[in-house]
DNA sequence: CACCTTAATTAGGGTTTCCTAAATTTATAA
DNA sequence: TTATAAATTTAGGAAACCCTAATTAAGGTG
């Protein structure tokens, strides 16, 4: 699977975080209020309408007034492209040890502006982790050294 | 030795940016100009004056106006932890294969907002490398994985 | 020393994103 | 169905950074 991600790194860093969260409501019930995006964001609903209004004219979302927005077809191209930078970022942090509530923050800071070469590279180290044969045996030394900060490796030969 | 990344995360993206070139120059010749910044951050010599009266309000560097910068001991602790991490985010990326320069400018990115004990487990992934008694040959199937998209230890047990 | 070039600063604006407060629309419930 | 509550939008303004153009200072040379 090829990585789209060239789609989204013209827009800011707020706007793509914008379309994320608009991703969770829509996923769920079709389109996302107001309300729902100044809550998860934390922000107030003022900042939310105004945002709103650019995507709309971006030609992103479709916004209704007092109704939501539903995204277009290239908005939702664009939210999908950062959430799934955003997974493979969150499961790259993962098996590193970086607890998930922080992994999930740190995937949310690193996936806008990291070169798509980047992602596509750290997606692969994910798929080497995960598709390997058998549990990888240096993931195993590496938790070991995470605690001792020894290699088991050269404990035997002592 | 201690991540002292705490001293930095109050401070935002460019001011730490900017921190971050003085040092380079401070290094160099004890100070650093206008100019010597405008060159490197690729702004105007406008912007670089306005930000070192910022700085210096900050209590992060002395300005004397058409000499230039030098750093406050709490402005360098700052340059430096940012700089410490931007070596460690770069030497990460360069394990896994990421080319030089893009390593660079993606460690960059990284360096300001991740958390540190997300910084800190990512320092101890590169020590486990680097520090390992004999080159890790995962790395070596990570390289062949890459390539091949297929695990080398697959292959053996057909 | 006066001139000229280069460097640096200030003044005045622009963009993005956020906020508060006030006005408006929609929904609810007596 | 009308009054009140909740949600939303608009208006006006602030902070962070950036820019261009105009002005001022510093440094080198004849």
């Amino acid at each position: 699977m090829i990585l789209n991600q060239d789609v989204t790194s013209l827009y800011s860093r707020k706007l793509e975080d914008y379309l994320e969260a608009i991703l969770v409501f829509t996923e769920k019930k079709g389109y996302a209020r107001t309300k729902d995006i100044a809550v998860w964001l934390k922000v107030t609903p003022a900042s939310v309408a105004e945002m709103f209004k650019k995507l709309d004219k971006e030609g992103l979302v479709t916004y209704r007034k007092y109704e939501g927005v539903t995204f277009t077809s290239k908005g939702e191209d664009v939210a999908k492209s950062v959430k799934r930078k955003h997974e493979i970022l969150k499961e790259f942090l993962e098996i590193i040890h970086i607890p998930r509530d922080t992994a999930d923050k740190d995937a949310c800071v690193m996936e806008h502006h990291l070169h798509p070469k980047t992602i596509q590279q750290i997606k692969k180290f994910v798929d080497f982790v995960k598709n390997a044969p058998v549990s990888p045996k240096w993931l195993d030394h590496f938790k070991e050294f995470c605690k001792t900060g020894k290699h088991e490796y050269h404990n035997k030969k002592e």
